[in-house]
DNA sequence: CTTGACTCTGCACGAAGTTGCACGTTTTAT
DNA sequence: ATAAAACGTGCAACTTCGTGCAGAGTCAAG
């Protein structure tokens, strides 16, 4: 078996499990646990998995449990968020997806706002449990936990079900050349698919998205609509996109 | 088990609760309550939690309004629930009703326990996010938000694609006559379909469900395999169904 | 074909981390 | 006041870790 391989199949149980334990893996690959070890060192100085005594955990998602992630909802979120909300008119259908840019959005609606808001992220459905006119549609599939949305197949035939007027995207990365990016390829087919079924897809941008791109495309800058960025923010985000036929709002 | 995950464990516990008892961790863990003591101390150092006589109490006491929720969890469903995640076998599939009763079921799921959760519930769904093992199905839908659930034909349909193990069912009412019962038409029909795809329906019902009726009927009692309820309502139970042929536990 | 540089792997060994128990102390409840 | 529970510390057994080293395999230059 060849190194890299060796480190594929880690980083897949981890990814599958949540944890590897150097032991069972010496076990099962049927080499020592020096060899282990050093792959685990390797990946961790990569920063694909986070070592820890007897295995390893996945590099963010177990911090992110640690620090609460949810807590940090910068002024800019939510500003973007309300700039967000302001753009749904009534009667509309509009896709919404998981993050805490997109929870921010919600938080916002109009409370005399009739509206159906179709998701494939469980929190956002529980936020909109308390909106008094607003039907939630729920997109169902397998749980990707690091991001709490719905992916899959079953999400994406669920999607094809759908047609919004708006979708409200989130991403991790976005960049003049690469374009729109997240970081798992489940997640960015679902993006995808739920783009496809919108007459419009807007993308809500905080500034630390700016300029980044993570490992999987899911749509180059062409090919959206509207982009949402922080006020501070615009000069940068113009210059980078001058052509791209997107308008962009400043919250 | 790794320690760092123990560690995360106790503060995934103690953001959901919002307090920890050592010695119910040690048992929980399977560890002795010296090793639980010193991860809480360890944690303590790191200000993640602050240490208190026979466990530990979250840091800030910005989430005191957490533990102010909890509060409304009896210990009788906190029983049924511990009870209810006793009977999941690793490696089953489960189906797992919305719910107050149902959230103490999830949050009593040991860490190391590896099975499939479905479930229409988005509410059970985030909640499993910080379950290390547990791979989450979730059931789309429209949302019926008096009971945070997805409804509706597409949630049928999504049922239909799934057979599992056990179901555990929450109701409104359960009566000897009139047998299950709930609120809403559409919550029923999707009852009867997640328990004519399971090889076994199990029903949680804490005290005040017992001998109550609601408009809507789920089931007759006879088509059930089992019944959690609180320990001193046994008696009562055993004689309101005594030739039903359902297993009552006793949590 | 041979040689030398390089990489990968497993083993050995001392260091460091982890865990449960024993024991004496502190806190809590009755 | 007394008993029970929880606590901290020290300790021994055990596991895991990192490093140095040697043997095996690979590859390209000579």
């Amino acid at each position: 078996m060849l190194t890299q391989q060796r480190k594929a199949h880690i980083l897949a149980v981890l990814k599958q499990t949540g944890q590897v334990v150097a032991k069972s893996l010496s076990e099962q690959l049927d080499l020592s646990e020096d060899t282990i070890r050093r792959d685990l060192r390797e990946l961790a100085a990569e920063g694909l998995l986070q070592r820890v005594h007897g295995g390893a955990l996945p590099a963010s998602p177990a911090l992110a449990d640690f620090s609460g992630r949810q807590a940090i909802a910068t002024d800019g979120k939510k500003a973007i968020g309300r700039a967000a909300a302001a753009m749904i008119r009534p009667g509309q259908v509009v896709f919404v997806d998981g993050g805490t840019t997109t929870v921010q959005l919600v938080r916002h609606l109009p409370p005399e706002l009739e509206a159906t808001i179709i998701t494939h992220s469980p929190s956002i459905a529980v936020e909109l449990v308390s909106h008094p006119r607003i039907t939630v549609e729920l997109i169902g599939g397998r749980l990707f936990k690091h991001s709490v949305v719905a992916v899959g197949a079953s999400a994406i035939e669920a999607i094809a079900r759908y047609r919004a007027d708006i979708y409200f995207m989130g991403v991790t990365g976005i960049h003049p050349e690469t374009g729109l990016t997240t970081g798992d390829s489940e997640e960015a087919a679902v993006k995808r698919a739920l783009s496809r079924h919108a007459a419009e897809t807007i993308v809500l941008a905080s500034s630390e998205k700016l300029g980044a791109a993570s490992p999987y495309v899911i749509l180059p800058m062409n090919e959206i609509q509207g982009l949402i960025v922080e006020r501070g923010t615009r000069d940068e985000t113009m210059a980078a996109y001058p052509a791209a036929g997107v308008s962009v709002t400043v919250a």
